[in-house]
DNA sequence: ATTGCTATTCATTAATTTCTCACCTTTGTA
DNA sequence: TACAAAGGTGAGAAATTAATGAATAGCAAT
């Protein structure tokens, strides 16, 4: 057997058949850690680092989908496979919207998720494009300090970023001066992309530029069709 | 909607099926190429580089495996998806093998697929093979940006340039001094080739060589019936 | 239930980009 | 030289994309 020894988290409220697909799994070569339900899902998953979670839909206490939002929370790109009960397909768009890689309604087969499993963790060659976690940044004589979500002109009084205008402005910072694609930012912050989200984003974009108004050095600029661009002037 | 439409090689034998698909696809933003059997789907694969294919699995003369297993040859890395008639394991797990990122048993609904696109896609860092990346050029005193598409003559304030302008001069300066044959821009910028594309990109030539009239060094030169030429003279 | 904050949706208007067409000039060739 | 095909270019029309205020919806904490 071969020893890829990556770390699977599963969650599954029925006993039995999580501790058989546990085995399976661990047959196979990976490590697995069972959760029997999201909130014990979710401390196993800030205790340890994963490679992969199997989430169950259907659980008591804590669904999949809420359990999926906290774990995107806390990290941006961990793959995520949902088990659905059934095939419902507001369910599958729904976990898709959360940053689903795959879905697989039971019952299914378990070569069929062996097989599934390998091809989302084998085509992780590439350290998946590592965003910085940088957190604090000098934008012209703004600070932004991502983290407490506050924007500080000068030593005046800090202002409160919304939980979305942060991390646009943290984006945007992060490709300070160059070009940040509308598509990147929909992907990352709103995990969708149509016009609704997009004119959502628009609407961020001038709440942003009212904040930054104060340092006449400092604006985002629009690249028409292609995204915004956060600039410093001399 | 989407300026930066990702291609996608649809194989399909059934050209009911095929069109509308492929229409569906296109209103959601993607370039589609539709080929209506693995043997010409294969020839096309060979003429341009593809973001995602598509393919159906039972077709005649050439069935959506064997296409896939050329397909592999050509290229390691493309996304590939199989529509399978039915959920038949072994025709699954055979495609897993050869690399498929995803399958679909038809029939299948629209919006998932569409969904499993935009994950497949979203995740992928590398764009098509790009003839060349190079963002950054220098032609006499002007120095193009094509990333933030911006043109700018010695020191002056830079010139921005539309989508189109942007792209014919980097093409051209990617040329620089030779020749760029009308055919190759029509198809790698317009992406269709008729009478009126063609006037359109030399309305295009005509505002471009006004914003390098500065230089009197450097034009853009006519082969009559061939293409043009950026030159930097001495 | 009410308040307060956040996010989305929608309607308008504005800005940008692309396409089309008319008319003119140049080039290649018979 | 003369004709046809190809190229040059200005002027709008048409289409796409963005800016933004205002209404609405969602949600957590009183």
């Amino acid at each position: 057997m071969k020893m890829n020894s990556r770390r699977i988290l599963l969650v599954e409220d029925d006993p039995n058949f999580g501790s058989i697909l546990k085995e399976y799994l661990i047959i196979n070569g990976y490590h697995v850690t069972l959760a029997k339900n999201g909130i014990e899902g979710f401390e196993k998953f800030k205790k340890e680092d994963y490679d992969l979670c199997l989430l169950d839909v259907m659980m008591p206490y804590k669904d999949g989908f809420t359990l999926a939002k906290e774990i995107r929370e806390k990290n941006e790109t961990v793959p995520l496979i949902f088990l659905t009960a059934k095939t419902m397909k507001e369910d599958v768009l729904k976990g898709f919207k959360l940053g689903a890689d795959d879905y697989l309604s039971k019952p299914f087969d378990s070569e069929v998720l062996l097989a599934k499993i390998k091809s989302i963790l084998g085509r992780r060659v590439a350290p998946a494009a590592v965003e910085s976690d940088e957190m604090e940044f000098v934008i012209g004589k703004f600070n932004l300090n991502a983290k407490l979500r506050l924007l500080t002109y000068k030593n005046e009084e800090p202002v409160k970023l919304s939980p979305k205008e942060n991390q646009l402005l943290r984006l945007l910072a992060l490709h300070i001066n160059d070009l940040l694609p509308r598509e990147k930012a929909l992907n990352k912050i709103w995990r969708d992309d149509n016009y609704f989200t997009s004119r959502s984003m628009d609407v961020y974009i001038a709440k942003l530029r009212k904040y930054l108004k104060q340092d006449d050095k400092v604006e985002i600029l629009n690249i028409h069709g292609e995204g915004f661009r956060l600039v410093v002037g001399a």
